[in-house]
DNA sequence: GCTTACTATCTGCTTTTTGTCAATAGATGA
DNA sequence: TCATCTATTGACAAAAAGCAGATAGTAAGC
């Protein structure tokens, strides 16, 4: 089940799960932009997103979590007031929603690539076989 | 037109554009898997495949069909006969083949991430709507 | 013959982005 | 007390991308 490629097995180093963060940042703005949250539990969410949480470390979500805040797009304030040590919860800005906007507008680009990559493929498969 | 985006303008440096360089390879492997070609046929032959050959520097790709010649997925030689500059003519090896599924695969699951995103926040638009 | 432009590839250097690993720290339960 | 779960951060290394330019053959126009 996991791969009708053959010959895939082997010494392959899986550049691939590096590369596949650039879905993250619009998929933590669009959580955000579902309701606050902290990043801790957004690291739990991103699993609706189709991300594997034992392939990401969580400091990467943080680093992107302070990137975007530095650039603008949410805002976050120290919440002492639940349990365990103190969470920093992260609300979209303005800036953020329209940024979010703009990145599904990149993001469906790159769907229409990937379709096209998609159906060349059949195509080759399909021209193979009559052979 | 670019962009239904309210509030996009402004001072957002561009980290885009950058970054969405994964559907290079699987892209340069299908072209190859089309048939041989070299690096500068193939700059133009991807944007059949959605790439803006302004803002892709053949510095990138002819550095993609060297790692990609490292790692066993394609064989180059040099092509004399054509007229100008020589040029390194890269064909498919079966590893290469394989590769290529398997990284459709991985950019099927990106595809659904991306159709997820759109989904929902579409649902986020139509709540706003509706208040 | 000289210049310009197009084809074609490669290298070096810098910046940006990711990955990895570990430190810190409160709370909880055995 | 010790392990474990929650929660965030920092430092350093590796990978990828961007940028600028070197090199070179051919062809067209003057």
């Amino acid at each position: 089940m996991p791969g009708r490629c053959r010959g895939e097995g082997g010494q392959f180093r899986p550049r691939w799960k590096r590369g596949m963060r650039f879905t993250l940042r619009p998929a933590l703005l669009l959580l955000l932009a579902e309701g606050d949250s902290h990043g801790y539990e957004l690291m739990d969410q991103l699993d609706s997103i189709g991300f594997d949480s034992n392939e990401l470390d969580s400091s990467i979500v943080y680093r992107h979590l302070r990137d975007m805040e530095e650039m603008g797009f949410i805002h976050s304030t120290w919440d002492d007031d639940s349990k365990g040590p103190r969470r920093r919860v992260y609300q979209i800005k303005e800036a953020g929603a329209s940024r979010l906007c703009g990145w599904l507008e990149s993001l469906d680009h790159v769907r229409g690539q990937i379709e096209i990559l998609q159906k060349r493929y059949q195509n080759i498969k399909e021209q193979e076989e009559k052979k």
